[in-house]
DNA sequence: TCTGGGGTCCTAGGACCC
DNA sequence: TCTGGGGTCCTAGGACCC
């Protein structure tokens, strides 16, 4: 049974963009677009001006030049968005400690307990605006709902700078006429089968045999039927809370599509150590690894393999990719890499009990502080010096804090 | 001068064990 | 001389999110 909740969904608007608009008065009023440093690179974000022309996040620079020429690219600066949110999100933090960060521009406040000392769901959200607006110079889009799905549902309906309140009485008039992709969760694929069935709105959703959806999505069948319905039990979870991370991957397009086997393993090399490090930094080990490889036709596949022990050692999480890739038989120029751990065991205490495995993580360590201090690959191995890489964007849905965080070191 | 990178969750088949 | 069945782990792939 539905509790009786009150969500905010607070939704930052073109966050990177308009980060970089405040920051710089020349950008101010002009179509911008922050992309990543790499050669192939896409879009993260884009100003209101810019979308004005037709120019969306997930297009190429060549592809949005198209449609905008005047268009002003930025390169993002992952500190400073990663430094703004958080400011952001303390700022949130004073309404209550129910605070789920969904993305470094986006999170849901459970204000359900706030409301006796603040009066009002609609009063807290007023604050908010106008505290992040003052501070910051940044608008943003609140949604106010009885749970998460229509919270963040309500985010949506109106922006930039919107606030919008689908009161609990009004969820079934609301949902009756809504097309099913405009809810989180619903993506190209699901409509395209679910318009097979003929639903296309999620009053239609709602009332379409829950049996039958089972039957074709499994456990997906019935939460779409409770989406249909506007209907979502899923707590707030703030930080402290949320459960530990699962995975920890790096991947990278590269500059130009390669073949030659000493760059595959160059790449390689320059993965693991940032997939390492970042393990490191999260005190957690994986015992599964996995290469990913994306072909020049954008083909893509990967492949695994379980370890005896767990590791988070750059150099062996190096030797198990390699020992994946030398079972592949690369039928194509690569253009992408990845490396990821899975099945991952957290740590408290980090030093490991055998000498030579503790000489390996001091070793680590001391690397990993330089490189936290003067920049990646200040400090690393031989194969790698004189190959750092230029900085990447991060994107939104980088959580800028707790495990999950990934700052922009 | 085409198409990023960080994740999570779910499914499905096969191996293996009891 | 007729091949069960439950549980778990491993692997690959796909949908979805920002």
């Amino acid at each position: 049974m539905e509790q009786n909740r009150i969500i905010l969904h607070i939704d930052m608007n073109a966050f990177f963009a308009s980060v970089e608009q405040q920051s710089n008065p020349a950008l101010s009023g002009k179509p911008v677009a922050v992309i990543g440093a790499a050669k192939r690179t896409i879009i993260t974000t884009c100003s209101y001006e810019a979308r004005a022309f037709g120019v969306k996040t997930g297009m190429n620079s060549w592809e949005a030049r198209q449609k905008c020429p005047q268009l002003i690219f930025v390169v993002g600066n992952n500190r400073k968005y990663s430094y703004t949110s958080k400011q952001i999100i303390a700022i949130m933090r004073q309404y209550t400690p129910q605070v789920e960060v969904f993305s470094i521009d986006e999170a849901f406040l459970d204000v359900t307990a706030s409301l006796s000392l603040f009066g009002s769901a609609e009063k807290i959200a007023h604050l908010i605006k106008l505290q992040i607006r003052e501070r910051f110079g940044l608008t943003c889009s609140v949604g106010i709902a009885p749970n998460k799905l229509l919270a963040k549902l309500a985010s949506d309906m109106q922006k930039p700078d919107g606030l919008t309140i689908i009161e609990p009485e009004k969820v079934a008039q609301v949902m009756e006429r809504l097309p099913i992709q405009a809810l989180c969760g619903i993506g190209a694929k699901m409509q395209q089968h679910l318009t097979k069935f003929g639903i296309k709105t999620c009053g239609e959703l709602g009332r379409f045999p829950v049996e039958t959806l089972r039957k074709h999505f499994g456990v997906t069948g019935e939460r779409l039927h409770f989406m249909g319905l506007g209907v979502d039990d899923s707590p707030v979870v703030p930080e402290d809370e949320a459960e530990e991370v699962k995975s920890v991957g790096h991947s990278t397009t590269l500059d130009r599509d390669i073949t030659d086997r000493s760059e595959i393993l160059l790449q390689l090399l320059q993965l693991s150590e940032m997939v390492g490090r970042r393990a490191r930094k999260y005190q957690v080990t994986g015992r599964t690894v996995t290469l990913t490889v994306r072909y020049a036709d954008f083909t893509t596949f990967s492949k695994q393999q379980s370890r005896g022990d767990y590791t988070n050692n750059s150099e062996e999480i190096y030797r198990a990719a390699v020992k994946i890739l030398d079972t592949l038989d690369l039928t194509q120029p690569v253009r992408l890499l990845g490396v990821k751990i899975t099945n991952l065991r957290h740590h408290t205490e980090q030093l490991p009990l055998f000498a030579e495995e503790r000489k390996k993580a001091l070793v680590a360590s001391a690397m990993d502080d330089v490189n936290n201090k003067f920049g990646d690959f200040a400090v690393t191995f031989g194969s790698l010096i004189g190959k750092e890489k230029g900085a990447k964007v991060i994107s939104p849905a980088w959580r800028p804090e707790g495990v999950r965080n990934v700052d922009a070191d």
